[in-house]
DNA sequence: GATAAAGCATAGCCATGCTAGGTACTGTGT
DNA sequence: ACACAGTACCTAGCATGGCTATGCTTTATC
């Protein structure tokens, strides 16, 4: 039973939520270390600007889960007397050593997607 | 039983393997193109040169999914009289669609990390 | 006092990469 | 004659992250 939860995605298109996996984290870093410290509903915003379309269900876990692996460290603030309570996340030094590991992954998947793409154009 | 099969990753290192997802797919279309027809284990030496380690685990069942969906067309080939069967691999039209629209889709990403990896330089 | 919006959270599904095996054939050394 | 390494392909099962869908609370608006 709870039945097969209709497949919004055409067969033969996961390769576009595929190939988020990890760059979403990646760009995630990148955000909290250039705003030195942020909270989750901000951050949907300011990656929504970056073109960069990251859902609820996807973010809050993944805060969550760097918070957990000693990426982030989170403090619940209120700003000023009134508003929600919001969570502010920054990074720790294990997640600057991370993100600057996962920069220099990334450009090394750059430099190889471009030499292959740039092999492929010489042979046509 | 089966107990806990040991973890070889080291947890917190994860994206190391998420990161690669959808990427490879991407890497592995692309190489056939350039080749127009390439057999597995080729690719796979093919793609260590290009300092983009993939293992058989990895490939094969890659190159089965893609020729189901349709992506890739297969032939078995013998090469003249002695040797190995070989499976040649080589892009469908469906294939080549699929493969411009990864390109597309993974050169935005790059423009994304870019831009937000600049943004960071500019506030430190 | 109903509705929308800000803000956080979770359960469960699914596809992909990886581990750890397996098969079959050829060539080389002893 | 036999072991072994190399070529070449294949598979079951696990762990993981993104997504869907849903739920909660508080403030502001009408």
């Amino acid at each position: 039973m709870l039945g097969t939860v209709f497949n919004m995605i055409p067969s033969g298109e996961n390769w576009k939520t595929q190939i988020r996996k990890g760059y979403i984290e990646l760009c995630v870093l990148l955000l909290i270390r250039a705003h030195t410290r942020i909270y989750g509903f901000d951050l949907i915003e300011k990656l929504s600007v970056s073109e960069l379309a990251v859902k609820e269900g996807t973010l809050y876990p993944l805060l969550s889960r760097m918070t957990t692996d000693g990426l982030l460290s989170a403090n619940w603030e209120m700003e000023a007397v009134k508003g929600h309570p919001r969570k502010f996340y920054s990074l720790t030094r294990a997640g600057n050593r991370a993100l600057d590991e996962m920069v220099g992954e990334f450009e090394r998947m750059v430099r190889t997607f471009e030499r292959l793409a740039q092999a492929e154009k010489g042979t046509k």
